[in-house]
DNA sequence: CCAATTTGTTACTGATTGGTCCGAAATTCG
DNA sequence: CGAATTTCGGACCAATCAGTAACAAATTGG
């Protein structure tokens, strides 16, 4: 009995996701979002409520896919060691393949937008929680399967803030060598 | 000849700088660096030229101040763990106390920035160098005083990471204890 | 085929953006 | 004191911001 909708809601939230990752929630403006899009502002106000719910959806975005996609890159075989320096490696080469230096979404949303927005605070600390705690969960199923609950938390506190700053330095335009060897550094102290 | 202003130039960047780091580029409007100068528009861009200059001669004053400041806390007696022990808990203890969480300006122009502006970003990475320099000094000059050289950039790359993540995981809410455990690891690995 | 309903599109809103212009106030040197 | 010079302050600029209202096109159920 409606007009059904042209475009599949998915698709241009994963669109947003890339606009809000590339530029920022400031530098971006929903002209961008438009043209990123291809649709017009009634069709995503409509869709999404305002730009700040957008960015919230782009975040939750990221989390369901590129987290995901993250996570089964640990779903490898191999010691702890082994399968952290994939994960690390991934980062890297993925930087230098491709180019793109946005970054962590997650980390970016963390700098530019936890401090304004309360829910955007919230937002990032659960997903890097969820993180933190798969962090833990494989340092707990392989060798030396870890069994210091203390010894795995701080383990994986570590591996955050060494993941967080490497994704940093691969913005701040450091070379191929520094970062691997930033990521060896991370994965040894495992 | 002429009249004298009457307000001290290195003061006024020093409320500017404070304005960019707690809300970023675009997150900061020239109403904003009136407000927090008391200068009015005219006085600012005569002085500074535009917003982007005011944005660089920020992070100018950030090296030369803020950093210059974090390098003195490392120039203290003891171990090389000693020494980066109280630089990371110095971070932890002053964003407890002051409840400041605007983390670290050089990290956050190269998550907000240095993307969009190539200046900004061969301003981030030189005063970065500079940091990791720093470091590599700190890790040579007390016990047990690294001599490999390979060694000592490793551990370096490794500490500039694990410090850019630590000022994130405190943007990014986490409670104090973890923050702990995050820089004991983080020290450890020296 | 027509009425109901939801879509997409155009035009517009008032507010704010970074930046400029120009006159008035103030100070120093002659 | 007076001329030169510089700072200061408000008005002003076009452009852009996020968001809305109103209208036209399209599709489905009756």
């Amino acid at each position: 009995m409606a007009r059904p909708r042209t475009f599949a809601p998915d698709a241009a939230l994963a669109r947003i996701k890339d606009a809000f990752w590339e530029k920022g929630y400031e530098g971006t403006s929903m002209q961008d979002i438009e043209a990123a899009t291809g649709l017009k502002k009634q069709s995503l106000y409509r869709l999404f409520g305002d730009k700040r719910q957008m960015y919230l959806a782009a975040l939750r975005h990221y989390e369901e896919n590129e987290i995901r996609k993250a996570a089964e890159l640990l779903e490898t075989p191999g010691t702890a060691k082994e399968r952290f320096a994939g994960f690390f490696g991934h980062f890297i080469d993925d930087a230098l393949k491709t180019g793109d230096r946005r970054g962590c979404f997650l980390c970016n949303a963390a700098v530019d937008q936890a401090q304004v927005d309360k829910e955007t605070l919230r937002q990032v600390h659960r997903i890097m929680e969820q993180v933190a705690r798969l962090f833990e969960r494989v340092l707990a199923t392989s060798k030396p399967y870890d069994t210091d609950a203390e010894l795995t938390t701080k383990k994986a506190a570590h591996l955050m803030a060494s993941y967080l700053g490497l994704r940093v330095l691969i913005k701040a335009g450091w070379p191929e060598d520094y970062l691997r060897l930033s990521a060896r550094a991370a994965v040894e102290a495992v």
